[in-house]
DNA sequence: CCACCCGTGGTACCCAGGTACGAGGCCGGG
DNA sequence: CCCGGCCTCGTACCTGGGTACCACGGGTGG
């Protein structure tokens, strides 16, 4: 600890305004961070990330007109040593995995504890990426084990999967259809596309087409 | 969060003695860590987390006989609630991927600051998982920016479509929708479906979601 | 006890997507 | 020259899949 004083100059993006003067006082309440700007919207994020040049940003996903990962997108195709942190309320949200891609360095849920806020800016400002440890947990879930259910633990169900949601979610990733679905778990079909219905809803997903890509670049299937 | 003063019993697998007392030197600092076990390889960590079943395991990766990954595997195996937290010296990736696809919660560096490794404990124990932030940045290095080939001539078995049938099917892998294909490729969305009817056709799939396995599968698109 | 979640099932609606068929334009080879 | 492959676009049809409801039994925890 005691890192040299240098000023680490932060911009906050996210339509909330509210939210913003939250995790501005947060922010402030560090002597080393600095809010040099607020965005309320995915534009003005974009003209100010080039007018003011911040150190890092906390960018939210959701917003009316330009989203967080599109905004994101269009800043570190500027300047693409950019540091952007996602931020949003669901873990595992489609958007939120299209944020990293988009080139953000970092992600974090808005329920995190301060301390997990300025550690992961303080990381990204070094140059390092951060995503949160819930998150984390839920990307390891996926890869090589199949985790049965073994301990269910109380918030982390936001957005998660229950038990049957993650083995359907697999299966369709093998590509069976509805009625394929409903065969081999013996179900009804309109079991089956209640699953899968809120499958796509929590991983904020369009097709079962996505779900196979993101079960995919997870590594969770493909032998 | 909070953290009551529950005790948090932990294993260490290192073969080298010296940084085992360190470590036991850090950890035991705490008043709510324990060091119960050490082991020196492999084979002794699987029978002592197997006897003492420890809350948290320390794995070095490096260990002579059965190494820290194997260990990792074979304990997962038999309890899959084990929190193992894999360290090593190196942040090379196959390390660190193997480690975490044979079950392992949490990844470290062996310079770590001694907060850090406190905080994976911590993290670990309580469910949620830890990677250092070296490593997490490696990941999404991994993650995103990985569409390298989308002109690639031999494309192993799909010598029966023509180019432009190739340039849709790898878009359709991407998971673009019919209108999404026609707006990229300035064609109309008749002409678009021709192109999906015959890929589908020729390559004697069912679905566009089929076409996706079937690009992941030959390593088409994706890291 | 009640409230809540989960898994199960149903109905109804709508649209994206897959199928079938045709057709015109372009280009290269026989 | 004509033939055939490729790319383009259209129209029409029908099914699978996604969405929006609602409902019921069982388990769990406050």
């Amino acid at each position: 600890m005691t890192q040299t004083r240098m000023q680490t100059r932060i911009m906050l993006a996210d339509d909330q305004a509210l939210l913003r003067t939250g995790f501005r006082m947060v922010l402030e309440a560090e002597d080393d961070f600095t809010v040099v700007a607020e965005a309320g919207g995915g534009a003005e994020a974009i003209a100010l990330a080039a007018s003011v040049l911040p150190d890092v940003i906390l960018m939210d996903v959701r917003m009316p007109g330009i989203d967080g990962i599109e905004a994101t997108r269009q800043i570190t195709a500027a300047r693409p040593d950019s540091k952007i942190i996602i931020l949003t309320t669901f873990d595992l949200d489609e958007y939120a995995f299209g944020g990293l891609r988009a080139g953000a360095r970092g992600f974090l849920l808005k329920d995190a504890q301060p301390s997990e806020l300025t550690a992961a800016i303080r990381a990204v400002a070094s140059g390092d990426a951060s995503v949160s440890s819930r998150v984390t947990r839920r990307m390891l879930e996926l890869f090589g084990s199949k985790l049965p259910a073994a301990d269910d633990e109380d918030a982390s169900r936001l957005g998660a999967l229950t038990e049957r949601e993650r083995e359907v979610f697999l299966a369709i990733a093998e590509g069976l259809s509805n009625p394929e679905l409903a065969e081999r778990f013996f179900l009804s079909e309109s079991t089956v596309k209640s699953h899968v219905g809120r499958i796509l809803a929590k991983l904020g997903l369009r097709d079962r087409v996505h779900v196979v890509i993101l079960a995919y670049r997870l590594g969770l299937v493909g032998r």
